[in-house]
This record gives structure tokens, sequence and C-alpha cells, in this order.
DNA sequence: CGACGTGTTGATCTCTCTCAATTAGAGTGG
DNA sequence: CCACTCTAATTGAGAGAGATCAACACGTCG
């Protein structure tokens, strides 16, 4: 650990610091979710990343319209990307954990731009602005695995969409539950036994399953009753998967394959 | 023009053909929509290339679940990406036009996969199954492209998500048509004035949307009704785009960036 | 000519939204 | 330790956008 040592930069009004690990030392990489890197990898990245962000909780990392954002990896905590309408209706596209490439949308696209906001404290690497270029050219292998990233990613938008199309209120929480579970759980040595962090207040579960505030609420408060799950200080209880699985209607339980870590 | 040669290979029922253009001669190359690749790139991606299908409208190219199909460009007509849930709701994630690029998600993702229809008489060029590797591994720029597909991809989902999870029905028709005006639109040469193609039924738009068959109904009916736009014959015309935008809540008029093929 | 797919329209019905209050907890200052 | 404040969670009541059900019109096609 080298002590914060501030790089003059500054992402939403925090300074870029070069403090953190290391990429050969990334927390992330000892979770065998990810793929190993070469060292040759590590040090492509390494060179292309710019220093980390810290944010506490409720705080914005990109926001909407912005189009000149870097691009940033959430290595610690919680975000999510969400877009609005003129008169103040949010709705949240994604759910962000550690792990996740955030940006690379933003530099590709003609529609406007989503927002990023922190649901805990979290830390992300940031890395310059040309960098999704600079690894196509310099390594395939990492140029694939952004290009796997970015389409992994919009499967999950692809997800969403079924729910907020297609399901009712009580199934798209089932879904969303089932999906979070999964992937906060991936996350964790100590696998699902006491539960997974889980930071989302109603009004976010609300965002990102197109319903209202009090009817996520009711939706919610039926589940928990009918023993299904339970939301409590922070961590989210799967009590009966079973029937969460039957309400969401979920294809195979969808093992991930081992995904690159950037 | 080669003459109609079968490969052998079939997708769907339909024999693989090596008839149709050389990328050289890709019709698309003509619009400036799309970036002008070098001839070393342009015979990279003609080596990749194991043919054509044609399908007529209403047929599939990759059903949901199917999780081995190759890769493909939309050359000629329309097409949609969708996903089912087992009692039969249906929800389109995306429409396909000339120039789209389809299965980069189906071999990324964990996620059960789409299914792939058309519309219309459609051509495909079709890709070898692990072209996207051998297009970063020989080509940087190329993989880089691939990846901006991919993100523009999920930027269109994106936006369908926004409407679909918060707009009324109304402003999710707005929305439509208005986006898939544009994407018709810089397709064709004679740019707008006598409306576009649009070879959708109600009950795509319904699915497209998140909405009924018969709201769907109503709700363009009413919009037609103050000539906002119009439906005939398979083509669209706009009548009062400003009162259509006014509906839509659409950020700028985001002309995209010229846009890689392939 | 009947069958079928697509588009229309009217009449209910209901899921979800909106409005309004109340409760529970965390944090603050005295 | 208590009053005060703020945010998140709850709950009830009434309203409404959109779903469902049912017919019917129209054009195409075998």
């Amino acid at each position: 650990m080298t002590g914060t040592v501030e790089t003059g930069r500054t992402v939403s009004g925090r300074p870029v610091t070069v403090s953190g690990p290391a990429c050969r030392d990334c927390p992330l990489r000892a979770l065998d979710l990810f793929i190993n890197h070469t060292p040759e990898e590590l040090e492509l990245v390494q060179s292309l990343k710019r220093g980390n962000v810290r944010l506490g909780p409720d705080q914005s990392l990109i926001r909407e319209g912005q189009t000149d954002a870097p691009l940033f990896t959430l290595t610690e905590g919680w975000a999510f990307r969400y877009k609005t309408l003129r008169d103040g209706r949010r709705q949240i596209l994604s759910f962000l954990l550690a792990g996740d490439f955030i940006g690379v949308q933003q530099k590709m696209s003609d529609a406007a731009a989503h927002g990023v906001d922190t649901l805990t404290d979290a830390v992300f690497c940031v890395f310059q602005r040309d960098a999704v270029w600079d690894l196509h050219r310099r390594s395939p292998t990492m140029g694939f695995n952004v290009t796997w990233l970015t389409a992994h990613e919009e499967s999950l938008v692809d997800d969403t969409l079924l729910s907020v199309g297609r399901r009712s209120a009580e199934e798209r929480i089932a879904t969303l539950l089932i999906l979070l579970f999964k992937r906060a759980a991936a996350l964790q040595a100590d696998a699902g036994a006491g539960g997974v962090p889980f930071p989302l207040t109603q009004q976010h579960i609300a965002d990102g399953l197109g319903l209202s505030l009090v009817h996520t609420n009711k939706t919610l408060r039926k589940l928990e009753k009918r023993g299904l799950h339970r939301i409590s200080n922070g961590r989210l209880y799967m009590r009966d998967v079973r029937a969460l699985a039957r309400l969401a209607d979920l294809y195979g339980d969808g093992r991930p394959a081992q995904r690159p870590l950037v």
C-alpha cells in the first residue's frame, strides 16, 4: 500500500488517488469467479490505470448527459446505472457489483448517456479515456474480454427488459431477488448461508423494475409474509428459492462461465 | 454475382449459400452511415464469412435457448430479438435493421439466449462461430468495432428499458416511432420525404413496448387521429415530429457517429 | 367461399398508481 | 436522556391506465 497520493485529477469532486493495490494485487483476482490474466496483461491494464476514486453512498460517479467520462471498474461496493425523464421519472438500467466495467457505452453511444450513482461506499479504478482502444490495440485477449463484458452487461439489461415489459410486480421482484442474490453470493467466499449484502432501498427496487414505491413495498411485504425471502439490516436472505424461482419463471440456473476481470 | 452455390451448411432449415456480393461489394458500404474499412479489413471479414442465408418474413433465424448459433450480420430486411416466458408472454428486446450484428451476446451470456425472427424478407451474412475472437486477434481495429457495435446495441436496449419502465403508452409509442424512423431513414438514400418502410404489426409494437395488443391499437389510433403520424401499406410517415418528440421527451436529436459495419 | 391474420372498437375488470398518514430508526443538539 | 428531524418503510383508500374479453371489419389466399 503506497499511502494516499493524489494525482491532481478529480472525478465528481473527489480526488483521484494512486492509493489502492496494484492490478497484480487486485482483491478481485482472488475470487475464482474471474479468469486468470497473464503478468503481461496485468501490466498492460496497470499502465492504463489512472488511479482510484472512493465515493460514499448515494454519490454520483457519472452524471446523466455527461459524455466525456473516463472508464471505470467497480472494485468494491455497489452502484447502479440509470436514466431519467425530464419530469424526474427514473429508470435504473442495471445494478453494478464488484468486477463490473463502466463507461464503454458512454463513448460509443449516440443516445444520451446514463448516470451512475453509488449505493454504498465504493471504490473505482479509473482508466484513461481511450483505454478501450489501447486494450484492443495492445492485447487481443484483453480486447476480447472487453467485448465479452459489454455483451454480458447487455444480457443483464435484456433480462430486466423482459421483466419490466412482461412480468407482474410479484414476478419482477422474485426475479430481481434471485438474480441479485446470485451475483452477490458469487462475490463472497462464504456462499449464501447467512444471506448476502443488499444495500438497495425500496425506491431503488421500484426504479429498477418500473414500479411505484408503494406497490413495491406492498409486494415485497407479501412475499416476505409468505416466507419467500427476508430483507433486514441491509442483508437479503433467501427463504424459499424454489417458490421464488417458480414465480420468476427463470430458465436453468445458469452458472455463469468464468468472466474476465477487464 | 456468383450464382447460388450451396455450402452444405444449413441455418434454420435454410441452406447457407455462397451467393451474394463479396464484402468488398457489400451494398451497405455505399451508405456513408458506415465508416470505410481498409482492403485488409475487408479481406479479413471475407475470410471469416461462411456465406449467406435468406429468409422470408416471420421466420426464425435463432431459436430461444439455442446457444450454439453462429454470428450474423443483417444485410437486408428487418428482424428482431426477443425473449418469452413459459406461458407465452413475449418481450421484443430490439429491432434489427441492415448493418446490425447478431449473436455476440449469445456466446457471452450465462443467461438464457434470446430468439431472432425476421419481419421481412431478409439476408444475413453468416460467420463462423469464433469470428469474434479471430477479428480481435487479427485486427485490433475490427475488434474495437465489435465492441463498439455491442455497446451501441446495449444503448438501444437501455432506451427501450427506460420507455417500458417509465413512459406511458402514448409516450412509448411516440418514442418508438421516432427512433425507428430515424434508423430506417438513415438507411435509405432519399431521406424521409415519402416515409420509411415499417414492417411491424401492432403485435410487434405491443411486444416491443410491454403493452397489450388492444391498448397498442387504441393508442396508435389516437396519435394518428391527432395527426402525429400515419402508418399505411407498410410505411411510416411522420406528420408532426415536434409533437411526437415532445411526447417522447427525447434528449437531443443525436445524430449517430459514423458506425462500423462489422 | 371459408379460413386466417391483422386491425378496430366497445365494455368491463384489475393491477398498479397516486394521495395521505402513520410508524420505525438513525442521527443531532441540548 | 429527551425532543427534534429526516429518511425509509408501512398501510389504507380511491382513482386510473392499461389488460382482458368479445365482436366485427377487411384483405389475402388456397
